[in-house]
RNA sequence: GCUCCCUUCGUCUAGAGGCCUAGGACGGAGCCCUCUCAAGGCUUAAACACCGGUUCGAAUCCGGUAGGGAGCGCCA
């Protein structure tokens, strides 16, 4: 039997970090069972779903690099089947029509509130022969209402339900629209789902599944469910707590190698190992390693994550990443230097390569002041000679390189008798503006002789004209 | 309120009755390296929610307590 999962969102919002982990597991246990991945559309209710969040959830599917292999399905193309499916359960007395109103069942609901019981359908309509005139009735499941159903859980074990905690719901609206709990069997019995992966919340409505599955005569596939994702702070996750959407981590300068890497280690893990590669995610997930409690997101072990797939991952790829970010914040990267070395520059420095393209700046544009706290300690009378020196030197380079730039300073310093400091140092605010850059001799050799010798002049006359 | 679920360092986690003086990772602290910032190396503090039971032996099994969460829609 091929392993057949899908990932079932409601098209209401983004992707965010919830939605994005259980797709990347019900991703990787297709890929690694070499079955099917289904990405379906649960978008039945026309109210809240919205064409951009569909195209959210493409875009953030497609940056996470989780490809579906069938899909992706709409339900509201399916309306028909669930018709038919809702005739056949009517039909085989396994559904009723129900006329209650909506003011009949919040008082039913009053009522059992007030006696603290859980509140839920009574079934009145279940031995209703004659319609209601007027009315245009609801479809509801005739659940069992004795015995158990009991959940074999991949990640949770056995879970066993009383069949009376379980209500006849409404699987059709009045409106003739069909309901989740009756799509969702439908669909995965159609699209023949053998892995249903998704998060805890549904856990209480399995067994009512189950149930929808036994009345059709259908065997129900296996359930696994996801402990829930909290924000930083451990509770909810929420829009002000790291519920964003997947591509905003792009935008904040985010691999998405990174997000994956570190969203496969929320819930699950393989012995003490952080670092996967795709292939290693993909050989080593196993439901069985899933974790049953919640887990917060944890920003500083992403920025970490993410440096290092900066630092380990190819320059020449992320060199077009951050032309993209430098875009963003209004610099045009169309000058002589290369990106990529840029990156080679900067990689150990940046978390992000939002960071990066900010750090970076220089290298692409003047500067129009020197950071006042730097060029206090560097730009003064007591550097001028150093500077001067390193500039007269620098200019008789031959080639323009890092080890010749490098062999100057060392001259340099030897010359004046002084530590390496002294002389890179001013020399990096008089190029950089600032007190932060890469080795200064890489930082010149990407600035080149040109540039690095006109802001090196600058320097040395904002010092001679008194500082301003 | 009712039903269901969960509980190891601040956080992510390892742990399948003796391998546990509870391991790793992020973050923290300290030291080293160093032209800045980093990166890197080394060291270090830090947890089995609680109470009972089973057992020669429990983080691991059982029961209870506490705390947290989810569900209880003509939402998904």
């Amino acid at each position: 039997m091929t392993i057949r999962t899908r990932f079932a969102p409601s098209p209401t919002g983004y992707l965010h970090i919830g939605g994005a982990r259980t797709a990347l597991f019900c991703w990787l246990y297709a890929r690694h069972h070499r079955g099917q991945f289904i990405l379906r559309i649960e978008d039945t209710d026309r109210e809240r779903s919205t064409s951009e969040a569909v195209q959210a959830i493409f875009d953030g599917m497609a940056w996470l690099d989780m490809r579906e292999d069938e899909g992706p399905f709409f339900q509201t193309q399916r309306f028909e089947r669930y018709r038919e499916v809702a005739r056949q359960l009517l039909d085989a007395g396994h559904a009723y029509h129900c006329y209650c109103s909506k003011e009949e069942l919040e008082q039913i609901r009053n009522e059992q509130l007030a006696r603290r019981q859980k509140p839920r359908y009574d079934g009145r309509c279940r031995t209703r022969s004659t319609p209601r005139v007027g009315v245009r009735p609801v479809i509801r499941f005739k659940n069992p209402q004795i015995g158990q159903t009991t959940v074999n859980d991949l990640v949770r074990g056995q879970v066993v339900f009383e069949n009376n905690e379980l209500d006849d719901l409404i699987i059709v609206r009045s409106d003739d629209t069909p309901t989740y709990n009756f799509t969702v069997v439908v669909d995965d019995l159609d699209m023949r789902i053998t892995h249903v992966i998704r998060g805890d919340d549904h856990l209480n409505n399995t067994p009512r599944q189950i149930n929808i599955f036994n009345a059709l005569g259908a065997k129900p596939p296996e359930y696994a469910h996801l402990p829930m994702i909290l924000g930083p702070d451990g509770a909810k996750l929420s829009k002000r707590h790291g519920a964003v959407s997947v591509m905003q981590y792009r935008e904040d300068g985010y691999l998405p190698e990174a997000v994956i890497n570190y969203l496969v280690r929320l819930g699950w893990s393989h012995g003490d190992q952080e670092i996967f590669t795709r292939e290693e995610m993909i050989r080593f997930f196993n439901i069985a390693d899933v974790n049953k409690s919640a887990s917060a997101v944890n920003p500083d072990k992403l920025l970490w994550l993410n440096q290092h797939y900066i630092k380990t991952g190819d320059p020449d790829r992320l060199a077009a990443e951050l032309g993209w970010h430098l875009t963003r914040i209004g610099i045009t990267a169309t000058g002589a230097i290369k990106l990529a070395a840029v990156v080679r520059a900067q990689a150990e420095r940046s978390r992000t390569l939002k960071e990066m393209a900010e750090a970076s700046r220089f290298f692409f544009e003047e500067f129009t002041d020197y950071d006042s706290k730097a060029a206090e300690k560097n730009l003064t009378f007591e550097t001028l000679a150093s500077l001067h020196e390193t500039r007269v030197r620098l200019a008789a380079i031959g080639e323009w390189s890092a080890p010749a730039i490098h062999r100057v300073l060392e001259d340099t310093v030897a010359a004046l008798g002084v530590k390496l400091g002294k002389v890179a140092q001013p020399v990096r605010v008089a190029v950089s503006g600032g007190g932060v850059s890469p080795p200064i001799d890489i930082t010149l050799e990407l600035l080149g002789r040109e540039c690095s010798l006109r802001r090196l002049d600058r320097a040395i006359g904002w010092i001679e004209k008194g500082r301003c």
